[in-house]
DNA sequence: AGCATATAGTTGATTAGTCAACTTTGTATT
DNA sequence: AATACAAAGTTGACTAATCAACTATATGCT
């Protein structure tokens, strides 16, 4: 098997499509993937969230999330309220549905996480990972 | 601004689609992408390969490197020669106006790559690139 | 109050990528 | 030599994501 040269963002990127695809069929069974299962998350922490607000936290645009919001309503795992003080904006809010299978998807990915780093000792991953939140944040500044 | 709790695939999946925009801009002056620019490296160490070799070297299907392709010699960066030993098949070559600009987008990369790890020490750098070889190695075996 | 500007959300166009079906050609087996 | 199977490349359908243009509503300023 031939190599080309390894640098920081090309394993970044085939890392991405090989995580995604298999999530993407982990999830598939909810008809989930990897894109939409993390509104479920954070709407979990925070109650009554904006689309806004949850497309600057997962970090997609508004349109991605709208369109994902509209999915996942469709599936019944959220629900919009109209916003009493701003009748723009939605409130959003997890079903019972999206509740009970919640934990069984955190398992998903926790196994996934899991088989991935299976080769790195605890260090390696502290390290890693605090280097990728630092290399996220300068990142970041790049597109703004 | 408000946190999810990061796991190593979040952290990912950001930092892919961020520095992907970056080099895309980079890039477009070129009519290069971020997908793209990764053909003509390797074209250039390798010459005469076919178009599934590099889907290999790569990581994308021969869909993709089909469609790749065919745009990289629309725009004068490769050439196709029909392969004399397998009439199926194609051997790739690069243009004289793509080693042209090889060098300047190699300094693109090394300035992005420098830039998204400047707060990095060297000991983080190296401990995070070996850590997600090995992660990726992992994730390349869950699709198989 | 009236106007300008900003914000919430939607829609359409475009790009990168995958998967599956297909055509053509090569290889192996009998 | 015939048949079967594998491999190279193409095409079409689909998904995830982004950007830009748009509508409707809020907010701020004079």
């Amino acid at each position: 098997m031939g190599q080309e040269p390894m640098n920081m963002m090309m394993l970044n990127s085939k890392l991405y499509r090989n995580t995604q695809g298999y999530l993407d069929k982990a999830l598939k069974k909810y008809d989930l993937s990897s894109g939409s299962f993390r509104y479920l998350f954070i709407m979990e922490e925070n109650e009554g969230l904006s689309q806004s607000r949850i497309s600057e936290l997962i970090g997609h645009d508004k349109a991605m999330s709208a369109r994902t919001i509209t999915r996942l309503t469709e599936l019944g795992y959220v629900v919009r309220i109209e916003d009493q003080l701003d009748s723009r904006a939605y409130k959003l809010y997890l079903t019972d549905k999206a509740r009970l299978i919640l934990p069984e998807i955190r398992e998903e990915i926790k196994k996934l996480t899991g088989l991935i780093t299976a080769d790195l000792t605890e260090e390696e991953k502290e390290i890693t990972l605090s280097s990728l939140v630092k290399i996220l944040n300068k990142a970041r500044e790049l597109n703004t």
